[in-house]
DNA sequence: TCAATATAAGTGAGCAATCACTCATTAATG
DNA sequence: CATTAATGAGTGATTGCTCACTTATATTGA
């Protein structure tokens, strides 16, 4: 009893409602579906009810509303990405180290569920708030890495912010290729070679070419 | 009178209706800022008339419907991205001149009109087809410049789609950043920046650091 | 063991509000 | 006066959401 209280969206951590067949999950994958694929706005409370197979009343149940669905869905991808680059900063000590872990980690969670991380590449400036929050976000994180190695000495000094983009860049957009179709298969089949873009971004790449 | 003929959004290539007092300009001036700050199915025709100081049924003499003032504007700015590229291939001869060019004026436009530009960073999903033409899209063009580098040699070989998408994001990603608010400024001031971080993606790195 | 009861899960017709879009009508223009 | 520009009330469809209601699942008491 005292083991699912857990409020929305239980399983942030290993993707949304993988398959158990609550039908709290079958509305948090239709939903994730039909907004990945039509955006939020483009999506009504009657198609979700419908393709998750169940009535509309129900979502009101779980959800207390569609945008408070729509945001549950986004901080599950969006939290799992800051953290996994917060861990990389606990687990690695220099930054190619680091850079090696992110890039495969990025890539193993986006080929992992798919649909979820492009819901994220397609959707998250519908929520502006998550990336105010500057260390709450993938991109922030990212550049609290870069500001501690320019201390650490690793790499000249220059705007965290800036440079953190550029290099996350390197990996956001071959992912949005990808989304939009201009590319295909897993992502993680190119991590090498993302690692190799990104060292050479942050002026780290190794004299073996 | 066979001057103003242009079919729609006559003036693509000089922004979009800079500031001629015409509806029509007006409206597109009003759907465009509402569009980039709302997404497209966040604004209604009635607010877009509000915003722009006409009727509704105004709309509708200029604009089939909504959508195609909504993908009109898009391909102001998308169409006149891709043909900047396809430019910097005509006028530079080599890579490393060719990315000098594109670095700086892609910059420009963006700041030039930054509600145009920061609708498609935006919204540009919302039109698939425009990604799909591969050489119609500022990513296809890029692309197409790497694979004739790669014949003269001035790159290794290698999928250039990939390559074009690593590259491109080094100024793609901070441009979103500042989209989303995490970085300030002009972004032309960044324009070397980016340049060099695009030399490195595609190992062409000078050795003067 | 099994009705009686309490709680949770699920339904779907219906509501007010809003949507994109039309059209008969008027104002302006040259 | 003829053509174009502009209006805005009106249309049917759709929206997110509610709520009175039914069905299923525990929980209880004797």
């Amino acid at each position: 009893m005292a083991d699912k209280i857990i409020p929305h969206f239980a399983d942030e951590v290993r993707g949304v409602s993988a398959a158990d067949g609550t039908s709290k999950a079958k509305i948090e994958r239709a939903a994730l579906w039909l907004f990945s694929e039509h955006g939020i706005d483009g999506v009504s409370t009657k198609s979700i009810a419908a393709q998750a197979g169940v009535s509309e009343g129900l979502i009101y149940r779980y959800f207390k509303n569609k945008e408070d669905l729509a945001r549950g869905l986004m901080l599950a991808i969006h939290n799992r990405l800051t953290q996994m680059i917060k861990e990389a900063g606990k687990s690695e000590e220099n930054l190619p180290a680091q850079i090696h872990y992110i890039t495969r980690r990025y890539c193993e969670i986006a080929d992992e569920d798919w649909t979820l991380f492009r819901y994220h590449i397609l959707h998250i400036s519908r929520f502006p708030g998550l990336s105010e929050k500057p260390s709450q976000s993938p991109l922030g994180a990212a550049a609290g890495l870069l500001k501690k190695a320019m201390k650490r000495g690793e790499i000249s000094k220059m705007n965290p912010d800036i440079l953190a983009a550029m290099a996350l860049g390197v990996v956001l957009q071959p992912a949005q290729s990808k989304v939009l179709g201009a590319i295909s298969g897993p992502l993680c089949a190119r991590a090498a070679l993302f690692e190799k873009g990104v060292l050479a971004v942050l002026g780290l790449r190794s004299e073996t070419d």
